[in-house]
This record gives structure tokens, C-alpha cells and sequence, in this order.
DNA sequence: CTTGACCTTCCAGTAACTGGAAGGTCTATC
DNA sequence: GATAGACCTTCCAGTTACTGGAAGGTCAAG
């Protein structure tokens, strides 16, 4: 299988396949004799693997872990439950933050006329600072 | 007031007050003799206002129009509006998709007993694709 | 006069790609 | 056989918003 067939498989652009090979994430063992990288099925495996963890937001750092720990057949399914579960807690603070982000923006919006006149509650609070209104 | 002051003022590490004034977003525009630079209030006013907005989520270039916005005093506030409105919709869509992740580890997480056994579903579930169990 | 905390500039690195240039290869068609 | 278009290759640069560090100047205290 050849690069775009690889990529179409792991649903990523050719580009980020050669990045991941340039990594040492995945790595093609073969080349054709005209250079062109031969992926194997196991390969592709491995590539659909490691789309799927990025797609859940591990950064590619955990993903070699994650691929090391897939390979290993001894590995302990309590070590992959710890890197999942902290996933978990790095998505709950993020979600925390827009939620407060997002509080705060909307409130705002809320807040402003939005017609011509230049006076502009988002503009004034972004200057002065939070007023802590309900105090 | 020197560079610490200033990043004191706007909570953000000199580094940061330096990057700005590469980009051109804040430069104060003395320097003292010994090439000290030298914040005015309204400057370390406009750092704090882009610290606000960057600490709402504002991408640095969003917070350049912002300032922009700001000096101008014949600005509708309807401009803005549709600026913090659009910010919203970015959250929302960041929120979703923190939404389904999260859905999607923490149910392969509970479905992992966790213990010195290699048998692992997160990693199955990574291998072979969603399963789509409740179909 | 030395110490330590400032300040300056410049260069490099981070995360995870993405875009583009320059050039080789393959396949089909004329 | 020539040519076009779609592949492939490598390498270099750019993205976002900083952050770290080196090398060196300045300042205030003791």
C-alpha cells in the first residue's frame, strides 16, 4: 500500500503520515524500488490506532506509549486505565475553563446594545477589569 | 514603570510583554537612557486589556482588532459584539467536542477492569475501531 | 567592589502539523 | 515515443503564542 492509500485508510492527509514516520511514531518497513514507502497491513493497523488516540486528544507523546503498551502483550490493563482516566481529568479542566470562558463572553454580549453607538460594555470591562457587579 | 512592573500589572510574565511588543501589539513607545523600557499608564493599561482578552480565549491577532476597537471612539458597539458572539460559537464548538471525547474514554475506561491482566478494551477499542455495541 | 536582581538582544525550541518548491515516477492517451 | 496529470520523494519554511537560555549591560545595597 502506498502512502495516499495508507493515509485514506487512516483517514489523515499523506503529510501527516510522513510526519508520524519522521517522528518514529509509525514507521513503514519496506520501500518499493522506486523509493515510494510500502505500508504493511499491520502498519496501517498501527496508523488507524494512533488516528483514533489523536482523534481522543492524547498528544502524540502518549500515543507512542499507547502503541508501545498495545504491543506489549504482558502490559497491565490498569496502566493504559490510568493514561485514559487522566485524559479524562486534563478534558474536565478544559472544559471547566470554556465553561467560565464562556460565562463570562456571553454576559457580556448580553450586556451590550450592539447597535452604532461607540458605547460598548465588552470594551469597558476588557479596560477596566472585572466590576464584580453582584457584590 | 520597567518591564517587571508592567508584567506584575498585566499577570504576565515579562517574556510575554516583550513577545507583544514584537509583534507590534503594545510598544511603549520611551525608553529610558539606559535602554530601559518605559510603560505609561495608558500602555500597562492596554496590556492588561490584552490580557484580559487573551485570558477570555481572544487569539492574538482578534486582540489586535480589539485594541484597535478600543482607540477608536467612533466604533459601533455592534462590531464587538459580533467579535465576542463569534468567540461563543468557537467555545460551543470546543465544548462539544470535549463533550463527545470524554463520553467515549470514560465509557471504554469503566468498561477496563484495570488490573495486572493484559486484557484491555481501550486499546482493543483503539485497534479495531468503535464497536457500536448498543446497535 | 562585589553580589544579586534587574534589564537588553538574539537564537532556538515547543506541538503537531501544513504548504510549497523542486524533482522523480507511473499510467493513460494521442 | 511524447505528453499530461496524478502520484511519489525530500527539504525548507511557516503556523500559534509563547518560553528558555545565553551573553552581556545596569543598578542598588552593603
Amino acid at each position: 500500500m502506498n502512502i495516499s492509500q495508507a493515509a485514506a485508510q487512516a483517514e489523515r492527509p499523506p503529510k501527516t503520515i510522513r510526519y508520524y514516520e519522521e517522528i518514529g511514531l509509525v514507521t513503514p518497513t519496506r520501500r518499493r524500488d522506486n523509493r515510494y514507502r510500502d505500508y504493511s497491513k499491520r502498519e496501517i493497523h498501527v496508523l488507524r490506532f494512533v488516528a483514533r488516540a489523536r482523534g481522543l486528544g492524547f498528544p502524540v507523546e502518549e500515543c507512542r506509549s499507547l502503541v508501545a503498551l498495545y504491543g506489549d502483550t504482558t502490559r497491565k490493563s490498569a496502566d493504559v486505565k490510568e493514561i485514559a482516566l487522566r485524559r479524562v481529568a486534563d478534558i474536565d479542566l478544559k472544559q471547566e475553563e470554556l465553561r467560565s470562558m464562556r460565562a463570562t463572553l456571553s454576559e457580556l454580549a448580553n450586556k451590550c446594545h450592539g447597535d452604532d453607538r461607540p458605547d460598548c460594555p465588552i470594551l469597558n470591562e476588557f479596560a477596566d477589569g472585572p466590576e464584580n457587579a453582584h457584590d
